[in-house]
Parts: structure tokens; C-alpha cells; sequence
DNA sequence: GATTTTAAGCGTTTAAAATACGCTTTTTAT
DNA sequence: ATAAAAAGCGTATTTTAAACGCTTAAAATC
């Protein structure tokens, strides 16, 4: 039996293909970025027979002699060019009818990244698009609800863990930062309590420079200061914005 | 090939043994349970050959028809006799060198019982024994990192869940209460804050009726209701403990 | 070149929540 | 009778969050 025409993965090609008679296991992405002010994810719409045109996430099948996590990332290489990359075990979809061409689970990660780091030739290459979090069509399978799971643990995780700042480039302005956190929670907050909030953690480092696309004015460029962050923990200091 | 002296879990009969061969996908679960004032864990020493006195968490293979989360309940039940129990997926544990026996990724969940519920002749015929945090000897294989990952999540959900009641009967004491909460986190708190804190969520009903075996003064029961605590849900409200 | 506009940045006030802790009550043990 | 111990109620203090006023810098407009 040949894979359905939903399922997005590749089979591994040292076993034959059967329905419900080998359980399969699958790693599938959740690619966060953030550009533009906003919070994007980056799908792909697959571009030749089966299944041209339908949108999903990018898996792969795990090794038979790979870990689950380095399959994850062997796809996020794949696909993006990128191999440092924060990533965070999701959640398993584990259904016996969630993919109608075979059996098979999938270990869902979710993985954040700066947009203009990725090799866009590459991810163009694959039929890959950055979608905001509205425009988001819908997708194969399950995988909608597996955005929707993974944008749930991000903002859970993003509350107590400075993860924010893997998705800004080295330097960023407080107003962006400000910006992203929005575009996680969804809900405006207010400029001046953000700035001292932010500020309070002591935890950034302001540099020398301005960043002027924002606006007429600019804004003084930050970085984070990821020891001081460690200090700041082993200190058992609960970070949380 | 015969399964790793390390593996607890039985590999599925409708198929053949095979070291790195095949891929298969268990579950392990992390059972708290809540009696005498402390949060303990349900573990399983084998007591036959081999493996014989191997201390591990109870697991099974996920069949090919089943649901993995089914697969988890199954197992639940086949230990405790218990089927309303409350579950949640914990992490999927995949490193390919994991099991020394077979190539074995597993699904970890934890569940959380009224150790008075369940039925102790059937853990006895299983092995299995409850542990205090403290008392845990080591387990096998990743046992050990899946139970203190299941306590960090566990630790988490309970701040924005009322999962807590799910360990204490039906009717149960404030300082009852407190005490499950103290060994949750292993830290005391003040008796006079945490009950303000606890009926300022308006989400427990005072009965009629005292419990002795505390106190020589007795302490008023409360039951948890979780219709209320559903309409707090539906306001926006966000629960704390 | 003065004026308007806009976001950046710094500050204060008010409200709410967390923490610390005093005191009375009820009951058993001495 | 009295001491002991946990239950239960209350208040004061500190900390944190939310609301909002005002100045500053620099480009755009008149």
C-alpha cells in the first residue's frame, strides 16, 4: 500500500510501506519566527503529486538508529539551513486514526527561530511560506491542532523562560521586544510598566546605539545578557514577564 | 533476539523480537499518589527472572490499533483497577540508545489517584509498592529522569490547575489540602495565607460534617466544585494556587 | 525655520496581591 | 484545672501590578 494522500512524511525506505501492520513514529515542526512585528509560523505547500497544494508542517520519519529530538532537528538543518536553534519537545499525537495512510505517531516539536537567519533560497526550494498566526490556512491532519497545542506551551513557557529573545536578533530595541511578547499573548500592553518590567530583571544590557526603522527618534538597541540570567537563577530568582 | 535484561515492558506478541530492527513505541506511567500527609509514587520491583529486583515505573508497548493515550489507560487499569483516573501526557522519551534491548521510543504520562481507591490486592500481585519522594531507589533505564520530569510538570500544572483534588477524597480538610500542597512542593506554607488564598477562589463548598483524625479539635470538610470552578474558567478567570 | 507629529523614555499614583504575624477557639492530654 | 496543639479568623505591612501624566528627540509639514 502506497502512503495516503494526506500524510506529508516520507517513509523510511529500508521497510516497505504497510497500512496498520508497522507502527511508524514521525517528528513534525512548529517553526516560530518573528518579523515585521508579528509572529509567524513556517509551513509548506507541497508543490507536486500526491497531495499538491495542501498545506501542513514539515516531519520526517525518525531513524530506526536516530534520536527523536535529532530527527527533529536533522529537519529543521533541512529545511532551514539552521542547526542552533532553541527547540522544545511539544507534544506526542499518538491517535491510531490520525494519519490514514499508515499507523504512525508523531513527536511534535516546536522550534524558534530569527527569520532573517534561514536560508530563504532553501526554504523557498522545500514550497516553504511564514504565515502570521491569523492567515494560518487550514492544514493536513492534525497539524492545526498541533499549532495551536505548541503556541499554548510557548506562551506557558514564555512567561517563566526568557525564550523571547531566540526569536530577536542580537540586538533589539525595547519596543520591539514589547512587540513580540504582544504577538505571543496576543493583547497589547502598556509601553511604560513593559519597559519597567523588562528593565526590573536586570537581565539586559544597553548598548550605544540606536536603531532608527522604528522610528523619527530611535531607540537604544539591547542585548541579552544570558549570564547575568544564569546568575540570576542559580540566585533561585523566578524570572517572569 | 530476547529483550534487554533492563526492559520492564512486554513486547507486543504479534511480532518478533529484534534488536534495532524494528521501532516500538511504549508507554511508562508516573502514578502519584497522596496518603499520610505525603505525595508518593507507585513503583514496581520484579519479581521474577529476568530483571528480578529491578525497581521501575509500570509500562507497556502501545498496541497497533490503539490510541496511545488508550494504551496508557490500559495500563492504569491492568495496575489499580482504576479507569476515572486523572492522566496527562507527560514527555516522549526517544534517544535511540534508551533500551538497551530494542530500539524503543516511550510515551510518558502521569496520573494522579486517591490511594484509597484503588485496588491493593491487584498492585500487590504486580509488585508494586508506594514510595515517598524521598524513599524512590533508583529505577531503570531513564526511569528516574521520567519520574522528576513528570514532578516539574506536575509542579507547573498545579500552580494554574486544580488538579490537586485529584489526589485527596472526595471530602477533605484545609490543612488537608495544605499538607498535599506542601509536599508538592516541598516547601511549608503559612496555614492562616493559604487558607484565605484557597477560599478566596470560591471554589469549595463547606460541609456540615468535621474530620477527627487530624486534629484533637477537628477540622471542617470542604468538597471541590467543579462547577464553580468551571464558571471562574468561563469568566477569564485564571486559577492560582 | 517654526510647528506639528510620533514614538521613546522617565516618572508618580493608585489598586491589588502576597507575606508576616497576632489572637481566639476547641478539644484532648496531663 | 491547666497546659498543649491545631483550627480558624483577623489585621498590618510589603511587594507587585496597573493606570496614566509628562518630557524628549527627531523627522515631516507648513
Amino acid at each position: 500500500m502506497t502512503p495516503s494522500s494526506a500524510s506529508t512524511a516520507q517513509a523510511p525506505n529500508n521497510d516497505f510501506y504497510a497500512a496498520h501492520d508497522k507502527l511508524y513514529v514521525a517528528t513534525d515542526c512548529i517553526i516560530f519566527g518573528f518579523d515585521d512585528g508579528d509572529l509567524k509560523l513556517l509551513i509548506f505547500k507541497r508543490r507536486v503529486e500526491p497531495d499538491s497544494g495542501i498545506w501542513s508542517l514539515i516531519g520526517s520519519f525518525v531513524k530506526i538508529d536516530e534520536d527523536v529530538d535529532e530527527a527533529a532537528r536533522r529537519v529543521l538543518k533541512e529545511i532551514t539551513g539552521l542547526e542552533a536553534i532553541y527547540m522544545e519537545q511539544s507534544k506526542t499525537y499518538g491517535k491510531a486514526e490520525r494519519d490514514p495512510g499508515y499507523r504512525c505517531i508523531s513527536v511534535a516539536h516546536y522550534a524558534l527561530m530569527r527569520i532573517n537567519d534561514h536560508d530563504r533560497e532553501l526554504t523557498q526550494s522545500h514550497g516553504a511560506f511564514w504565515y502570521t498566526l491569523q492567515e494560518i490556512p487550514k492544514l493536513a491532519l492534525d497539524h492545526t491542532e498541533m499549532v495551536s497545542d505548541a503556541l499554548d506551551k510557548l506562551r506557558r513557557r514564555a512567561r517563566y523562560q526568557p525564550i523571547g529573545f531566540e526569536l530577536l536578533p542580537e540586538k533589539f530595541t525595547i519596543p520591539q521586544l514589547q512587540k513580540l511578547y504582544e504577538s505571543i499573548y496576543q493583547r497589547e500592553l502598556d509601553p511604560r510598566n513593559f519597559r519597567k518590567k523588562v528593565l526590573s530583571l536586570k537581565v539586559l544590557v544597553k548598548l550605544d546605539e540606536k536603531d532608527k526603522s522604528g522610528s523619527k527618534r530611535g531607540a537604544y538597541l539591547y542585548r541579552f545578557d544570558s549570564e547575568k540570567y544564569q546568575e540570576l537563577l542559580e540566585s533561585g530568582y523566578n524570572f517572569e514577564i
